[in-house]
DNA sequence: GTAACCTATGTTGACTTTCAACGTAGCCCG
DNA sequence: CGGGCTACGTTGAAAGTCAACATAGGTTAC
């Protein structure tokens, strides 16, 4: 399991990310991260409901209620022009971290960017 | 600036790396955090003294006093051998981290390895 | 028809982490 | 002797996290 401290600097770039790549929903998002990750980071409605709250109040994303035959009623969220903005931070940060890391580490061939 | 959750993230790693190197102190950690970030990790005593105090309890360094000529006396921390296993165990969470952001982002070449 | 489970959104209360600010103290410089 | 640096530490307020709870519609199986 990875541990917390290391999941929540990556939930805002994952959820980002998840959603450029186009809309999606709170339940939805949870899963997909889940999925990703094979099964190593779990977040549960308690975190990321709050937190796409927050993301809507910064204006990174938007969302709307959506009817589904045969099921819940769901909040999608989109992607803002400035939430596209705040990913590419997030990968640049991602970066100069990154390179910190390395500086103590040096390169290494089991860590391959691949 | 790193944001906060990324930097946090990067705490322990960073600081089970340097003592690795050798044996230092709580001050000079901070230096060397700034240092090695060209100043876009600053952590302040508030953090890292509870910190550190936690590593020694986890049993991860040992630490022990050390009186100094003109400079206040300094607490020193050594790595133990389970500090030497958690710094592999870091590593190796980073990697699958960094595998799950690269199933989102692609292998990339301004992200090279180096 | 009802129990169990899944989808889907949300809040709450307890816990942990972080940080500016403060406190203590020794040293050096002008 | 005031200012600044080194060096350790604590505190109180703010923020983040999560198990648990609440609500509600749907499906499956018995």
């Amino acid at each position: 399991m990875i541990p917390r401290a290391l999941a929540s600097a990556t939930l805002k770039p994952i959820v980002l990310s998840l959603l450029a790549e186009g809309e999606s929903y709170g339940y939805e998002i949870i899963q997909r991260i889940l999925d990703l990750s094979d099964g190593q980071m779990q977040w549960t409605t308690g975190t990321l409901y709050p937190f796409l709250h927050s993301l809507e109040n910064e204006g990174l994303v938007e969302a709307y209620w959506q009817a589904v035959e045969n099921a819940p009623r769901r909040k999608y969220y989109r992607l803002t022009l400035s939430g596209r903005h705040a990913l590419l931070q997030e990968k640049q940060q991602w970066i100069n971290v990154n390179r910190i890391l390395m500086k103590l580490w040096g390169p290494s061939p089991e860590l391959a960017w691949t």
